[in-house]
DNA sequence: CGGCGTTAG
DNA sequence: TATTCTAACGCCG
């Protein structure tokens, strides 16, 4: 076998605390220190909460009615989800933090990794305090770093000082004091703090010992429950399980995460964005819809967004799939799902040519006299615009090539005015104009970043 | 290779 | 009244 020992290199996890409460914070400092809430689509579920609003029990997914009532209790700030908002910031906090590594993955929307192998052992605390002040100077957000050998210990890392600062802030708000402290804290264990790395075997037992099973990155709902079930109840129970029987019952993945808690890296930095396998778009509707011709239209819209995508990271796709759903929580138990996948007989990322596709597929799955909550598409088959082999139409030659080469001119332009003059200044007629069924967001902030008529105004 | 199960944010 | 959206991966037949 080949196995190379690979010297431990230092890992920074930056997570941006209660990121989209953070940015709604930053426009109105008046909501500081106030409990906050974020909601998903259609104002359905709570995405995202300010450390108050967890201690007043609003728990994360729930959906808005059920939480209404301690909403109005206790004047908890709501807030309709602002993507365009959230995308913005989170790319100011990536380039900052890109002055503190050449090599950085962005992880998702409010996390990135890190790699430290430049700094010193010994700086590497004063390096992570650095970085987090220079976030908070310069953008506002606060956020907690956390350094060690592996992914996964870093996760474990940051879980705890999260958890301390719960803490500390959670006992204050309960007396009603207002200041939290907003200074990381060194943890309550001996030998942790905001950098791991390098600790001693002693303490990190003694720090595992501390993790429930089920906080532990990569073990979910399913398998938690199933370690339960046998006695495994913390992440150093975890580690001293046979290797063979974590395989035998959690695959692959469950080994590399037992080794990264050992502080064996078997989980790289993915320094390179790598282009998606699948793209799905899908909303859920406001209201449930009966009409074939509003599930045409949103779909339209829908197949317009994931062609964009395609396009924007160069690639064509081979099939098509549309999805429907009827509202599971409704109709009395009659429930109904259905998908179809067609292919086209040439990769192509055209809106014009998947449209119709799309729709051939949705009048196939459709059945009248239903109400539906929800309609997709989802493209597969995805592979580089000009990649070496390209599948042809036998029965087309010459013309297919002119043919594409205008397709691809067509939605080149396309593209280019919709970034320019704003979305969907171009558009299929088949994504109508009325757009009722669109997405409620009643309780959304401005979009302060990137649209010139929301920037705040400031006397002086 | 399609379908299913699991996880993640 | 009301329950998000997207993506990846491993395994199995």
């Amino acid at each position: 076998m080949d196995f190379k020992y690979k010297k431990q290199r230092p890992i920074a996890l930056v997570d941006c605390n209660n990121f989209y409460v953070s940015c709604e914070r930053l426009f109105n400092p008046a909501l500081r220190f106030k409990p906050v809430v974020v909601l998903s689509n259609n104002d359905g579920c709570v995405i995202a909460r300010s450390n108050e609003a967890k201690f007043l029990g609003i728990k994360m997914g729930e959906p808005y009615f059920k939480c209404k009532k301690i909403v109005q209790d206790h004047g908890v700030a709501v807030f309709s989800s602002n993507y365009a908002l959230y995308a913005d910031l989170s790319k100011r906090v990536m380039s900052v933090l890109e002055r503190f590594t050449s090599n950085l993955e962005v992880y998702s929307i409010d996390e990135a990794f890190l790699d430290l192998s430049h700094v010193e052992k010994d700086f590497l605390e004063d390096y992570a305090m650095e970085i987090r002040s220079v976030v908070l100077r310069e953008l506002g957000i606060p956020i907690t770093v956390s350094i060690a050998e592996t992914k996964t210990l870093c996760k474990l890392n940051s879980y705890l000082q999260k958890e301390v600062l719960k803490k500390e802030q959670s006992f204050n708000f309960k007396k009603g004091l207002k200041g939290h402290n907003i200074k990381p804290k060194v943890l309550n264990v001996p030998g942790m703090s905001m950098n791991v790395f390098g600790i001693k075997e002693a303490y990190r037992d003694e720090i595992l010992k501390l993790i429930d099973i089920g906080e532990i990155w990569g073990i979910g709902k399913k398998y938690a429950s199933f370690l339960k079930s046998k006695g495994v109840m913390t992440a150093y129970d975890f580690i001293n399980l046979d290797m063979e029987f974590v395989r035998k019952k959690m695959k692959v993945c469950g080994v590399r995460t037992q080794n990264e808690l050992k502080a064996l890296s078997c989980i790289d930095l993915e320094l390179s964005i790598r282009n998606k396998k699948s793209i799905i778009s899908s909303k859920s509707f406001a209201k449930d819809e009966v009409d074939l011709k509003v599930l045409q239209e949103a779909l339209s819209n829908y197949v317009a967004r994931a062609c964009e995508k395609l396009r924007d990271q160069k690639s064509v796709c081979l099939s098509v799939g549309v999805f429907v759903r009827t509202n599971p929580f409704k109709n009395g138990g009659e429930y109904y799902s259905n998908s179809l996948v067609l292919n086209l007989d040439v990769a192509s990322n055209s809106t014009l040519k998947i449209l119709k596709l799309a729709k051939k597929a949705l009048d196939k799955i459709f059945r009248p006299g239903l109400a539906y909550k929800k309609v997709g598409c989802f493209l597969m088959g995805i592979s580089d615009v000009d990649s070496e082999c390209k599948q042809m139409d036998l029965f087309e030659g010459e013309g297919l090539i002119e043919k594409q080469d205008f397709d691809s001119k067509l939605m080149g332009v396309w593209d280019l005015i919709n970034k320019k003059h704003g979305k969907d200044k171009i558009l299929s007629l088949a994504m109508g104009f009325n757009k009722k069924w669109q997405t409620q967001r009643g309780l959304k902030s401005n979009s302060f970043t990137t649209c010139w008529d929301n920037l705040l105004k400031v006397k002086i």
